[in-house]
DNA sequence: TCTTAGTGTGTAATCGATTACATACCCTCG
DNA sequence: CGAGGGTATGTAATCGATTACACACTAAGA
């Protein structure tokens, strides 16, 4: 039987195939960049798992764009996607009712939406953001540091959460902060070079500095080297996502190192319970971050 | 008439769709591993580019397991995918064979298949490798150095011919190489970084290093930073492929940048032509890549 | 021997769109 | 007024699998 299958040379075809059963194999991975070594980290654990139940992955890059987000998940919903993992752009009531109304099975990574007000049946998988922020903020705002400046990635509740966790640190140590020293910007490099050039030319610059994501942290890290600012002496250095240069780079850099692969696992196999059962109620896992402290503080 | 369909909440079914037009609108990108910073640049690209033709991009990492790739050319034929876009794990005539049989439309990029007897209506998006690593090795070779190492991707052309490109500079710098301080390993970071050590615990080791990717080099640099190896002076280094961290180091790190961006945009342009006409003559396009000189070297 | 369960084979409906073709309709021109 | 060209509408076939169902056949038990 099998050896007639071969000679003759028959495939399948899924495509009639998936018509039929009404489902298809293959689970959308939307994320702002693939570039961020932190959603490729993700991506290449979510795309492993996947493999090994026999499901493709579809890569969507939003550039952080609603629109355009929203276009990828009308063209999902059209080819039927089995699911999606989803890191959303906007964390509004207004764009997840639209990803709600999709109707698919959907588990978000990455950023929270524990304050949506509406019923969703969707998994989240998270850090806690805000006390591992507090925790970095902490640590930077110790040897008496007084002047914390730090670049957080703008519209996302991530970035929200990080600046928050800061502000309480700055409480717990008794600090005031300086709400000029902190700014919401686009998570890219250029971007953290720019702001991170800005903050430094200022009359009185910070002696320490945090940034709220790998791509972010890249152009400030650079910015600082080009200065030649002599850190953690003169200022104390410290990001979060722990990517292939941290611990390369002179000083290497202190980080609040994400558990991308175990994300990205967690992320798969609630998706395929989901697909399983899309009725299940909505969850939330808060997976542990870990400070990695290293002689950029 | 767009008033009812948008109330009526009609979406069609890309499904049903597909399966009577007998075509898709995925095109897949199959290489080694998507964290590779070259593959995720080239997959940016890719994406982005795609996404304006209004097409999906399914992302397989192989793992350079040549099983692996053609499971999923088998579902990639199955399920219909317009195209594919591959950097392939072996270079063999026997698996070239099997990528040709499947008659989809495909483009080959970062590794060569100039030397596949096969007539191949398949286009190769490359760089010109041998050239490229003659021009590193000839800039590593000179202020007489003559003890060169080198790691290099097992298994590719690709790192082959880097090494044959090396070896041309032995030649014409008038250096004799010694053929053990050249290794083909598997490209991953740990891999770099344990047959760095290897060489540098040598009676006599290397006063030059070359590593032929971004991850292996990554593991070679950190095993030098590890040693404390005085960079350049004691020993020079240089890599293929400009990635986020190789300015950023101290010293930053000389490389061969490959215009990723552009290989993806020819990649996916060769791609629809070929998708329009399959039986178009295979092409090769060979892009220029750049020698960046830095304080490694 | 007859019934019943279980197995095997064959035919037809189904999934939801595209596309081809037939039929009906309208307008214009000879 | 009738023929012809062009649009409109409607019906049916198609893509290639899965799945349901009818029917035939075999084997075991009453």
């Amino acid at each position: 039987m099998f050896k007639a299958v071969a000679e003759l040379g028959y495939r399948p075809n899924n495509v009639a195939r998936n018509l039929r059963v009404r489902r298809t194999n293959v689970i959308a991975l939307v994320v702002a960049d693939i570039q961020n070594p932190y959603f490729s980290a993700v991506g290449k654990a979510v795309q492993d798992l996947a493999y090994s139940y026999g499901m493709q992955v579809i890569l969507c890059n939003t550039d952080e764009d609603l629109e355009k987000e929203q276009q990828y998940l009308d063209v999902l919903k059209a080819d039927n996607a089995a699911g999606i993992i989803i890191a959303p752009t906007h964390q509004s009531t207004e764009s997840f009712r639209y990803l709600a109304e999709l109707q698919l099975p959907t588990v978000v990574i990455d950023r929270s939406f524990r304050n949506i007000d509406l019923v969703l049946n969707m998994d989240n998988v998270v850090i806690d953001n805000r006390s591992a922020a507090t925790e970095l903020g902490l640590h930077l705002l110790g040897r008496q540091r007084k002047r914390l400046a730090g670049i957080f990635g703008y519209g996302s509740t991530t970035g929200r959460e990080r600046y928050q966790g800061v502000m309480d640190a700055h409480k717990q140590a008794g600090v005031t902060p300086e709400a000029d020293l902190f700014r919401f910007v686009a998570a890219r490099e250029l971007v953290g070079y720019t702001t991170c050039i800005e903050l430094l030319e200022r009359p009185d610059p910070p002696d320490a500095f945090v940034a709220s994501n790998g791509l972010l942290a890249a152009g400030a890290y650079r910015a600082l080297k080009e200065r030649r600012i002599d850190i953690p002496h003169q200022l104390a250095f410290a990001s979060f996502d722990d990517t292939l240069w941290t611990p390369m780079v002179s000083p290497a850099v202190t980080v609040v190192r994400q558990p991308t692969t175990e994300i990205g696992r967690v992320a798969v196999e609630l998706l395929l319970k989901r697909i399983q059962d899309p009725e299940l109620e909505g969850s939330e896992t808060v997976l542990k971050s870990e400070l990695v402290v290293r002689d950029s503080t």
